[in-house]
DNA sequence: GCCAATGGTACGAAAAAGGGTACCAGCGCC
DNA sequence: GGCGCTGGTACCCTTTTTCGTACCATTGGC
């Protein structure tokens, strides 16, 4: 019944990152999220809540605290009035990086072939 | 209210491709899917089923077709009794494989640390 | 005639994810 | 004394996604 030489307990024993990566990034925003946090620096709560269209602020706390517990991001409370939270990279977090940008610039090659991004290629 | 020289227009310019692929991704399996398919050569709509440990036929049935409508996969129906159907990538599918690679490479190192695959690394 | 195999479809239940609104704290400002 | 700012929490409702079960067609073998 195998179909080719791979088959069977190698490809299984890929799964488990399989699909933990999938848990991970599963969620309507969290590659955005990662996205500006990474490479735009935006890390204030506000600031994520403004350029994220549509998203409401109990989701946003959702997911930064998804990622939170996941590992990738860092909040950062400072104690100020009016109180300032900053989310920043891990060390997880930037490994993550050249992951995220092989995806978008796949993405924008090969996903919206019509979209020309005025800005040129993803930054570093 | 700049955070730095990235933030602004650029940003959102990015966005678009960032929220496609987001969305194409996006599922319980379909990560999984493409990677049986693509490396391991599980093709067969029977095989896949048995292989993703949990899901239902519905399921599988509906992400497959997602996947092809994303243009990731080719559905081929053999007119054989009992029926045969293969799913196969496309030319787009296959040019998502480095980005596959990619992200099962840093899941092995980084998120599932403890984890020793016992077959090496990623074929290729 | 009955059963098995393959690759489904249909339909409802359950679970997960996301949205919407209200409310809160603490301090500065006028 | 009331208002605004930031970054939330609590709660409930709606939408989306997945699961579970039943059922179907075709044809070969017994």
């Amino acid at each position: 019944m195998a179909e080719n030489k791979f088959s069977g307990p190698e490809a299984e024993a890929r799964c488990v990152p399989m699909s933990r990566l999938q848990a991970v990034l599963s969620g309507k925003w969290k590659i955005l999220i990662l996205w500006y946090v990474a490479f735009y620096k935006v890390q204030r709560f506000g600031a994520l809540l403004r350029r994220l269209d549509g998203i409401t602020q109990s989701t946003l706390t959702r997911q930064l605290r998804e990622l939170e517990a996941d590992g990738f991001l860092r909040r950062t409370v400072y104690p100020e009035v009016p109180p300032r939270v900053e989310y920043t990279l891990t060390g997880l977090g930037e490994s993550f990086l050249p992951v995220l940008q092989q995806m978008l610039a796949w993405s924008e090659v090969h996903l919206c072939p019509g979209y020309v991004n005025p800005y040129g290629p993803a930054p570093e």
